[in-house]
DNA sequence: GAAAGCTGTCGAAGCGCTTCGACAGCCTAT
DNA sequence: ATAGGCTGTCGAAGCGCTTCGACAGCTTTC
């Protein structure tokens, strides 16, 4: 391995003056810049990341934490892993992954080593075991989501009260009066994860307003969970015309079973999914929809913790305002 | 931040004791191990990561590589990454996360700098561009897929060319003739990524030896792509009777439609589906299949990588054995 | 009873980098 | 002309750990 006091010999200065080249905390000139960086173009000279950690105790790293719980939909925090990677290498960080298996430790184990300089937790439930431990240590920390308690904490998330309100608002508006929400599946609820129960709040806190009935079932997904789910709802309430469906596997059985049942959508009832742009998409009836804005979510995050990181900005609740998209799944809006 | 120097006080011993304690490379007394021990929960102390990679040049980090083609499906990777990271941690390592984004040179950035001990890479194409630089770096790596040239390389996968077999003897088995394989998306083929094409190999194979009529058609996925698909395999082949999926996206579409054709699954037609575990129980016909063992995939890359870590083991292809799963999507074997 | 071999511990060197203070040389303002 | 300020460079200290060789104090062996 090349290391920085070859790169300096070859370039005939002193060590100090190739880290000032690599760092630019110093200035440099143009000469001598260039002479150092031809070396270490020439050596194929890359600055040992440990030594660089030990020195400056900054590990240029940050931890995302995916605690894995198996009924959680996996696709929108693998679209939000990977748009935290990649931004994070705009700002020259690297990303380290951490599940759950390991506990909350993860937290102590990562800020107690420097491994990591700062992280990002995704999957927050409100009253969340790691953030007392997060608390407690002074890494910098972004939420992707939003814990019950958010003194002290940097949360970046979907408003999904607002996304609440803005379907039942929607389905309000095609003459909807009997509405009927899918919900994620009972342990989500039962894990008290925020974004679902605020989610609810807002539809309810709506349809009050609006005068419209309401009645939520969380389901499993899947064909079977979803025919027993929606056979009780439509026993209970014969009337209901509009779905919200916040449940990704739960879209398709959804559609087939109302299909199936001599039910249009668009025509009898309306579905409005709370889910991916993609997934909306490629339905079998392009779906009305509010999109969960995962790779803008990822980036947000990041950009919290770097500001973190550089002394900028301090402790923020960032909400990314909802976006309703009308297709196929929804009736047109009565003329005025 | 508590330091080994201040346990080595603390418990009245040598900094290098406290070390040895650590890492065990010496024998220590029952006695002075206990006292050290005890230091270092009453401190709470954790070894300093970059001081450590630095004297020991290990880091104890293993690299993830995921080039990130939005056309590839997902949630597969998900699951290895997630799989990957679960088990590296039980023998001691971090993951660090990369994403195409960075391109090619994220294995010479990732090797030159010493932040990985060794890498995984997912994803990976007959003739895949990392490949070089992987060669020409020390650091050991196993790939998650097979390229073209395996000689001095790890590769973990399913046996993909078994896989498409096995799909072509169970069609036979059921009396079906004429098979239509959907196949990823045609930019999956283009980039000539080994698994597809080792399925097709396998499959064309079998049915030549079976004397089967066998059509292939790549599909994009989503409802409207795999209507114009299906549409163009049966204006071919009217007779076709038994489709093979390797589409994760195509497969609910592709039931949707023939049973909008008035085609019974399995009375009329049989499918069978290479695609997760997950996919092929929630699909709207539980689905005969074959599945994809991410979890697996995963946990055996990282182990030959540990093996290899800890100089056990040389190059090795390592080939997971297909096993097909019957379910309702393909009708009873008839009596022998 | 001397030689040889263990076992458990210590001291010191060094891993490759960052960063602080020093300072030579030059320019500007008085 | 001289003090003061820049600019660009260097030397050295030190980040917290691992690891090598040394060695004191034992036990075993012939």
């Amino acid at each position: 391995m090349v290391t920085l006091a070859e790169v300096a010999q070859h370039a005939g200065v002193s060590a100090s003056t190739v880290s000032y080249v690599l760092s630019g905390k110093r200035s440099i000139s143009v000469n001598t810049r260039q002479r150092v960086e031809r070396s270490i173009r020439e050596l194929g000279y890359h600055p040992n990341a440990g030594a660089r950690a030990l020195a400056s105790s900054r590990s240029n790293i940050i931890a995302l934490m995916i605690p894995l719980r198996t009924d959680m939909y996996v696709p929108v925090m693998m679209e939000i892993a990977i748009a935290v990677a990649t931004t994070a290498r705009t700002h020259g960080y690297d990303v380290l992954l951490l599940t759950g298996e390991e506990g909350p430790d993860a937290v102590r184990r990562v800020a107690g080593s420097g491994l990591a300089d700062g992280m990002i937790l995704m999957d927050v439930e409100l009253d969340d075991e790691r953030l007392p431990l997060l608390r407690e240590t002074d890494r910098p920390a972004v939420l992707i989501g939003l814990p019950a308690d958010t003194t002290g904490l940097t949360c970046v998330d979907l408003d999904f009260k607002a996304t609440g309100a803005l379907c039942v608002e929607h389905l309000a508006k095609r003459g909807h009066h009997d509405i009927a929400v899918i919900g994620e599946a009972p342990a989500v609820y039962e894990r008290h994860t925020g974004f679902a129960e605020r989610t609810l709040d807002g539809l309810r806190a709506r349809a009050r307003e609006l005068g419209l009935r309401l009645l939520h079932r969380p389901c499993e997904g899947g064909y079977d969970a979803m025919a027993v789910t929606l056979a009780r709802i439509l026993d209970e309430r014969p009337g209901t015309t509009g779905f919200v469906v916040q449940n990704e596997s739960a879209v398709e059985p959804l559609l087939a079973l109302l299909r199936q049942q001599g039910r249009a959508v668009p025509e009898d009832v309306s579905v409005v999914a709370i889910c991916p742009e993609q997934v909306a998409v490629q339905a079998s009836v392009r779906l009305t929809s509010v999109a969960v804005p995962a790779q803008e979510m990822g980036r947000l995050a990041v950009e919290q913790l770097v500001a973190k990181l550089d002394g900028r900005g301090g402790d923020e609740v960032v909400l990314i305002a909802p976006e309703l998209t009308v297709r196929a799944s929804s009736g047109p809006a009565p003329a005025q």
